[in-house]
DNA sequence: CGTGCCAGGTGCCCT
DNA sequence: AGGGCACTTGGCACG
């Protein structure tokens, strides 16, 4: 099925009358919309921002989405989220666009005095979007091969809150001496922070039971200042990386009849 | 000074060889680039993720910054940051666009097997960017005001190190009765987490003296396990709201000669 | 470069 | 809606 002139309607150097015609017409139809100009940029919501002249791209998507892209960084330096309302109109001559987000209240203006481009298409995207390595993913690794924590260990609850109030524990299991265990699952280099969250469900677990109660810190490495601070509490760290574990899953998924039991 | 057309090229449907060609000449001369078309998309790095076919734009930033946008949501679907490599190639009759992160080391391909746009573009953007109502203009705001945080209360160090290691606290000063007291600042509502990170200052501040310390959280409001967990610890919550910050430095910046004398 | 932490963080999932 | 938390978080500032 080919592509249609109708679903990419595209203006170079259109003038500011023109742009707001095309503009208006793509939002009706829910068209993704580009806008290429020199502009400035004002915001103001949370916090406030200005941005003096210079030539950039607007994106307003059909789902309210808006942003502002400066020919450098990964991020627009001005934006609203999915669900912001986007307009468009002409005053002294130059183009306005407009996006608005009820809550929080947030606005952005972004005056064109110039318009270099405009683009309008109807995109189509069904497509599956599938991430592997997560830290969800350490964890089912975890309750598939439990002596990737620890040898005798055994997971009992996954995830869930340690009793409805503060915060929630990534996994709590039983050592092989009948001790409680928490572990908490860092997908990256965990901090003292990381610690201090796996303290807090230790503690919080600690004062609902009269059983001893571990704690081990699952992550490819941590700081230095973050073992620290897990050996001054008696925790525990263990090596675990995010990649071994989409590895480990994907084999005991590949072949479901054995899979499991491979590990067990 | 008009923009001339050499800084803005359209190709509207062309093939993939006109494509590779166009995306190779602004590579060279340090252009902005968008492609818009039906894609697949692979990323393996940090983690891993396939995206199957589907409509999206992809942005090249003369910086390195790679995106793919799919038609909703603020966020890329995939990316790079700046300082990543991009190159373009054909295959098997599709245009491959890569983008290649040293460190840490990530790869991400799209593969297009038909075009429906290619923009080039040359964009000039020395604009100034000033963003207010941060957490950095609370704190300023209370070195110029510090009766926001009680009456009495006099600043001491400006932020940093409480002794080189365990984390930096915000603020740190005395109060009336001549004890210290270190503020954390929240910009948005503080919950347990800001908590305990008070906790860590209070408490690596504490170890370094026989005087009290108090803790002091100073945020537009707090999640009531946030509340909770500072009063069970003795610590305030001070309210304090950004905007409020801003709208103080602005009038003592206006009037430099008396502006700061009026709030002391 | 590692370590720590803010961000107009955003997004997801839960009560 | 409020709360807790992961994220390919990105970005900056500092030892």
């Amino acid at each position: 099925m080919s592509k249609l002139n109708g679903d990419l309607e595209v203006l170079v150097e259109p003038s500011v009358e023109e742009a707001v015609k095309a503009l208006r017409r793509g939002f009706s139809q829910g068209r993704l919309l580009l806008v290429i100009g020199p502009c400035t940029v004002d915001y103001e919501g949370r916090a406030r921002s200005t941005l003096s002249l210079g030539e950039r791209v607007i994106i307003c998507k059909p789902d309210g989405s808006f942003m502002v892209h400066r020919p450098t960084g990964y991020e627009p330096v001005n934006w609203n989220p999915p669900g912001a309302l986007a307009s468009v109109y002409v005053e002294d001559g130059s183009l306005k666009l407009v996006s608005i987000r009820k809550r929080p209240p947030e606005k952005l203006v972004v005056n064109l005095s110039r318009v270099y481009l405009v683009a309008s298409l109807k995109l189509e995207d069904s497509g599956v979007f599938a991430l592997h390595a997560s830290e969800e993913e350490m964890r089912r690794a975890v309750l598939i091969k439990p002596e990737l924590i620890e040898e005798g260990f055994k997971p009992m609850e996954a995830e869930r809150a340690i009793d409805g109030l503060e915060g929630y524990a990534d996994l709590v299991g039983e050592d092989v001496e009948g001790n409680l265990v928490v572990v908490e699952f860092k997908r990256v280099t965990a901090g003292r922070e990381a610690v201090l969250q796996l303290k807090q469900y230790v503690d919080a677990l600690s004062s609902r039971t009269s059983r001893r109660v571990r704690g081990i810190l699952a992550a490819p490495s941590v700081t230095k200042e973050g073992l620290r601070l897990l050996e001054q509490l008696g925790f525990k760290f263990v090596r675990l990386d995010p990649q071994v574990c989409y590895q480990l899953i994907k084999s005991a998924s590949v072949k479901p009849s054995t899979g499991l039991l491979d590990y067990l």
